[in-house]
DNA sequence: TTTATATATTTGTTTATACAATATTTGTAT
DNA sequence: ATACAAATATTGTATAAACAAATATATAAA
């Protein structure tokens, strides 16, 4: 019993139970927003460019979740005004995103909510505790 | 910088990227054999009764993803033939869920594939780490 | 007994995901 | 130049997820 077969089992059922959790706590919060994890996830990436234009395929390199369909999840993005599509003057096939001041400010007003979400999710571990977690957790998605 | 802020951001992302990670791996693996993830968890929950009937209430609050719709996910396993439903006797408005044969038999060509891609995923860590993680991870998940 | 309330599951419907197929533009070799 | 391959993004389509609404049965109250 509890051999290492078991150990890594139960470890990456309780990695799916763990991730889904977060989904789930982060998805609610953002629900009165009426925008998605992976849309706000998106958000998150062009801010973090400081006004440098992001192509498609540097955002899906970042996207947690790979394989959503990043152009119709940015079709939702630039409806609301958040996103602005441009194509790439350089090389055609490409497009150049940027956040707008309106997804700038949408993320200002969720930055709050979102800390109070994930300290909600981690409560139970210590500071120290996460450290640790996140230190083994990145050693496991280190090429993702 | 690196104060707890940071610390819980990286940390909840990395919750997500991992369990996505876990997600894909494992999904890859069930793919050949025409199964989800989510279907395949249920067959696991159902061998685990070891010949008792499984209320759909029961199974749902076992699950890993709750938000799905069970009653349609085990239409698709009892289409496969990999369970059976029953009306419960006592109280028709329950249903009683067992695994097949079958469903045993797929479970059991599964196991080892499945072992061997759980054994990838947690590459990168040693069985002391493993056993860190998922005590961490439970610490997190317990009321889930 | 009738009505209301709670429980268990199913069905409807909208939206998202997964993945293949299709443009479109660029780069490279002949 | 032309043809062929690679890179980039979009579109089509089948299936699944999310969530609300409906159905059916059981329990409790009036």
């Amino acid at each position: 019993m509890d051999g290492y077969l078991e150990i890594a089992k139960n470890t990456v059922v309780g990695m799916l139970k763990a991730g889904n959790k977060a989904e789930q706590y982060l998805s609610g919060t953002l629900k009165p927003f009426d925008i998605s994890l992976q849309q706000f996830n998106v958000l998150r990436i062009l801010r973090g460019r400081k006004g440098k234009a992001a192509n498609l395929n540097t955002v899906q390199q970042r996207m947690i979740h790979k394989m959503s369909n990043t152009s119709r999840l940015i079709d939702k993005l630039i409806e609301k005004k958040l996103v602005e599509r441009d194509i790439c003057a350089d090389n055609r096939r490409k497009i150049e995103l940027f956040i707008t001041k309106r997804g700038l400010n949408l993320l200002n007003d969720l930055d709050n909510k979102i800390q109070m979400t994930e300290a909600e999710i981690l409560k139970p571990l210590s500071i120290d505790e996460q450290k640790i977690l996140r230190n083994l957790i990145n050693k496991i998605t280190l090429n993702n």
